[in-house]
DNA sequence: AGTTAAGCTTGTGGTGGTCGACTTC
DNA sequence: TGAAGTCGACCACCACAAGCTTAAC
């Protein structure tokens, strides 16, 4: 952990005078807001997200983000592993621009689409190390972050208690792609009934933290994990149907090296399968791999997640990929939907035309 | 001869009320 | 099936921007 900037202090107590308060979720109007679907325009706790997006595959397409620990009102786009914060662009661009310029590590933040389930939100938001007994089973303590065989070993330990200085961990691995999302056209859902890659989300933000509000989060996605029992794997459903709460080190080891969005559904072997980059764009939308009877099947990208390569051919470099990134996140934030007005004055011509049934007519001389 | 500013030319896109096709309930 | 709601197309004019030309230094 980098050592906080001296303005820090400073800096965060000024942000903390008029910091504004956590918003309630739009939806529901009972608990506290941690996402944001720029689609809808609404601030959403998990239930109402998932009520929410999963209505349609529409909605389902909608890119979810955290919402900024510093505003509670925009999209964050930037995590700050220094700070353990995510935060929208115009926060970041307060705090790390105006007063810590450089010190801190910082990188894209990536959002979600669908409907991942827990074992996969926990793997978006970084806490892909705690797995989902102790959703289950933990008690109120956070967690998260993290990654590596150190981290591997202390999550068998975890069950509801903080991993101990799981915090030395958030190191920004930047994404070896830009992001898929940003990608793949999200085209209408073709005959053929497979959806984009982006169902469920790839791992993004390993090793992220999930900004300051994790206690909130995962009590939110513990809610969410007790009514998802069909989201548990064979094993985990046998320890709940027995009873047997007792902790398995090795199956836990075994679930965090390979976490369960990398496992092909109701197989006991891990997905090897690597994807193109060219299939990941659109050519192809399903992936084959045989089956027990060795004839080829064709999963839909919803119930399988290929691995994808960390190192992507690629020839940006990783500083021309954040930058390449940032510049499109930036974009796409001060994107505006609503009618807007260029000239004015061409506004009040339009206005005082002469028009026949609506449309504009010639003007007789 | 090179640079800069002003003037000119030309093509393009923005503007709003209404209609009709389409979707939703 | 019909009512209600949504959304894009349509129209003519001209402000605007970009490119070009000319003059001044």
């Amino acid at each position: 952990m980098t050592a906080p900037h001296p303005n820090s202090a400073n800096s965060a107590s000024h942000r903390q005078q008029d910091k504004p308060s956590p918003s309630p979720c739009d939806y529901c109007n009972s608990s506290r807001s941690v996402l944001y679907c720029r689609a809808d325009s609404a601030k959403l706790c998990f239930a109402c997200d998932r009520e929410v997006h999963s209505t349609n595959q529409l909605f389902s397409k909608h890119t979810r983000t955290l919402l900024c620990d510093s505003c509670y009102d925009s999209p964050a786009s930037i995590l700050c592993s220094t700070e353990s914060s995510v935060l929208c662009h115009n926060c970041d661009w307060e705090s790390h621009n105006l007063s810590l310029p450089t010190l801190h590590e910082r990188g894209p933040l990536e959002g979600f689409t669908a409907c991942p389930s827990v074992s996969e939100l926990l793997t978006i938001l970084g806490f892909e190390d705690i797995g989902k007994k102790a959703l289950l089973y933990g008690g109120d303590g956070g967690g998260g972050g993290g990654g590596g065989e150190k981290d591997s070993a202390a999550a068998v330990d975890f069950m509801g208690s903080e991993i101990e200085g799981f915090s030395d961990f958030f190191v920004w691995d930047a994404p070896s792609v830009v992001s898929l999302d940003d990608l793949i056209s999200s085209s209408a859902a073709p005959s053929h009934n497979f959806q984009a890659m982006e169902v469920p989300p790839l791992p993004k933000n390993r090793k992220a933290a999930c900004g300051r509000h994790r206690e909130e989060i995962l009590s939110q996605l513990r809610e969410l994990a007790k009514s998802e029992p069909l989201d548990l794997d064979n094993e985990q459903q046998q320890y709940l149907q027995s009873g047997n709460m007792s902790t398995d080190p090795e199956h836990d080891f075994k679930t965090d090296i390979f976490p369960p969005y990398e496992w092909q559904r109701g197989s006991n072997e891990p997905m090897n399968q690597v994807v193109p980059l060219n299939t990941l764009l659109g050519e192809e939308a399903a992936v084959e791999h045989p089956t027990s009877e060795g004839k080829p099947s064709v999963s839909l990208k919803s119930e399988t997640v290929s691995v994808v390569p960390k190192a992507a051919p690629c020839e940006l470099t990783s500083q021309e990929r954040d930058s390449a990134l940032l510049r499109y996140k930036q974009k796409k934030k001060t994107r505006r939907y609503e009618k807007h007005i260029r000239y004015e004055s061409r506004k009040v011509r339009a206005q005082s035309r002469i028009r026949v049934k609506g449309r504009f007519a010639k003007i007789e001389h």
